[in-house]
DNA sequence: TTTTCATGCATAAGAATTTTATGTATACAT
DNA sequence: ATGTATACATAAAATTCTTATGCATGAAAA
């Protein structure tokens, strides 16, 4: 942590890359597999993330399926035909953004 | 634009970074460069940046020297000793986010 | 056995940062 | 005259997140 607030903008992206990749998942696994995949440097807050699952689920980005496992619910997300294409382009986004950084920010550029 | 919402968190970085290559700016300078820098692709808002110059003057990490240039007023910023260790902080945390933002999204991330 | 921790959802108040919309002013070009 | 570039500034609104709660189950630790 630390640096959080520069994930300011990128929960939707990171969540729908997760998703692209993984079929379908649910909330607290999605707050799991970050920590896991970061190295524990990234946790995502169920304050941020919830709401942002209702919003792409309102956007019509993904479907909703409720489970019970147990004697816990859960709601398994997965990505819409519409969900798939916009992940590809916030994806696309995402990395155009990375490399401008990387560019502002490198060593290199001190030499510009 | 369009991923400039992504951006969200990094303005300060940008300035103290481009001051720690330039010695001393200027806010109508600052957007020009940036916008020279990314090929338009970020453009900082005046809303943003003065507010932002201000803040970082505030904490003591930029000085201000009031110039004329013609008829024109110009402020220009410079960083202070404790800016230069901050900036080389922010910049180790962009990187250090720059890095797991592209694990989280790279394509490769997908076979993980 | 009671308190803590992990699992699992949710919302509301507040903070931080940005966009959008203005406002002032000079000066050159159309 | 009108627009565009330069140069500062602030205020209202939007966005996105953190922090603080709340409910509920179940296992482990004290």
């Amino acid at each position: 942590m630390g640096n959080q607030k520069l994930f300011k903008g990128s929960l939707q992206t990171i969540i729908l890359q997760l998703l692209a990749s993984n079929e379908k998942m649910y909330g607290y696994e999605i707050t799991q597999k970050v920590k896991e995949l970061t190295k524990g440097e990234l946790n995502i807050t169920e304050g941020a993330l919830y709401p942002a699952l209702h919003k792409l689920e309102a956007d019509g980005l993904l479907d909703v399926e409720v489970a019970n496992v147990g004697n816990r619910l859960r709601k398994y997300y997965k990505l819409t035909e519409n969900g798939s294409k916009e992940t590809a382009n916030k994806v696309s986004e995402m990395q155009e953004f990375l490399r401008t950084m990387q560019h502002l920010v490198n060593p290199k550029f001190s030499l510009e």
